[in-house]
DNA sequence: TCGTGTTTGTTATGAGCCATAACTCAACTG
DNA sequence: CAGTTGAGTTATGGCTCATAACAAACACGA
């Protein structure tokens, strides 16, 4: 398509620059002002440039949040890695309480980018064909399982509080098992689930600004007994 | 302020049924098309009036969100209630599951509702000065506080899985205990927290698509176990 | 070195929406 | 019936998304 598709470096360099700085500059927007006040014509007034530009780097407002939601994926997988190999290898319940908190503490940072990814989805908003979004969200999913096939491996996993595993839940299982997207039993998949539930509600309902009567200390000491049960529920190590 | 506030009932009658026809409209238009595709033009062309009518009722879009967060709230806190309501009074297990449900379904049929209360606060949106919002939040939690009352007045109440309660969460309980929010004790208090997450938790990643990889019947199983897992972890009967 | 075609940016333009202002008409009051 | 209040209208301004048409900068080959 292009003439010399090699030859030209400089320019792509250039363009994913200015694609960055059109990503950066309307995250800023979105978390000074929120997600929907984020226009072409606020973009381009920062950026120095006039707002039709902005089209030849997306192709509408949708395709840079599509953009957004992808890097928000990718920002909250790595935040979560990042605090788990922060952790000396080994220790299961130190790792699922900072891989907890990171997931916390993410949302709470970044409120705006944990409702694009976990909140409601934006109006007729399509997810990218190519399903880049969903292996993006599968990749942070993948931070939660790891944990379990790390336990199980140390052996540390135990057996989970509930045993029982409805057939259909064992199809969805095993199918994400064939697809290596997970690795562990059946019965711990669904306490993976039983887990991630109560991580997420928390979490949520703190970030939207629902637990705002109670102080920090109070939030906190509630989250670890909340990481507690989960674990043990769970068939994980119980951190401290 | 009327020349005389009792003699005209007819306006006032009219005015209500004008203000909660552009409720539902808004309300419709927010169910098909997202929170933020609610636009005055398309309420007033669906109510064949001209846009600027509206603001005899409502002084900005803010002022009409405001009272559909309110509706919300009361509709939530309702449905809950109803639930409750159908089963026979002493089974608390059946209470837990069917208000739990309740919320999940509500969370379900009405995504938008959902999120307009307990997702992502709209951008510089402020609750009312009055605080009615926030007591139609209290009325709705509510329903999840006088379940632990009931069963602790029915002698069904049994010690939560965590005993310990932290010094700023006790606080808090005490706060809520004095301005009669809330009757139990201050571990139960935190015990209800921590059903409350999981509930919440699962009900938004479900209601949000998050799990729409998983069919119905794998989703109501793994629901299930999530409420057996916070029934037994907050000392409620467990149910079947 | 110069000309060609691509990329990137601009100005100009249109359609749509929020919000206000000024005005008309109906309904209720005494 | 005359005055007041309230509901609804048209007219208007400012802002946004998006496209079209045009100008400048750049990369490359002859």
């Amino acid at each position: 398509m292009s003439p010399s598709p090699r030859t030209a470096p400089r320019r792509e360099r250039a363009r994913a620059a200015t694609i960055d700085e059109i990503k950066q500059t309307a995250l800023a927007l979105m978390r000074e002002r929120g997600t929907v006040e984020v226009r072409f014509t606020d973009i381009a007034r920062v950026m120095d440039m006039t707002p039709p530009a902005l089209y030849r780097y997306f192709a509408d407002r949708d395709e840079l949040f599509s953009a957004l939601i992808q890097d928000a994926y990718e920002a909250l997988g790595e935040t979560v890695a990042k605090a788990r190999a922060e952790v000396p290898p080994g220790d299961v319940a130190a790792a699922w309480v900072a891989a907890a908190q990171a997931y916390r503490r993410w949302a709470h940072e970044e409120p705006q980018q944990f409702a694009l990814i976990l909140g409601m989805p934006l109006p007729d908003y399509a997810a990218p064909a190519d399903g880049s979004t969903t292996e993006a969200a599968g990749r942070a999913m993948a931070q939660l399982s790891s944990l379990f096939v790390e336990a199980l491996h140390l052996g540390q996993l135990g057996p989970p509080r509930i045993r029982e595993v409805h057939p259909a839940v064992e199809l969805c299982a095993r199918v994400k098992h064939e697809k290596h997207e997970i690795e562990v039993s059946p019965e711990h998949f669904q306490a993976m689930l039983h887990a991630w539930a109560p991580l997420h509600g928390f979490t949520s309902l703190e970030a939207n600004g629902h637990f705002d009567w109670m102080d920090q200390a109070a939030r906190d000491a509630l989250f670890l007994g909340q990481l507690r049960l989960a674990a043990e529920a769970a068939g994980l190590p119980v951190p401290s």
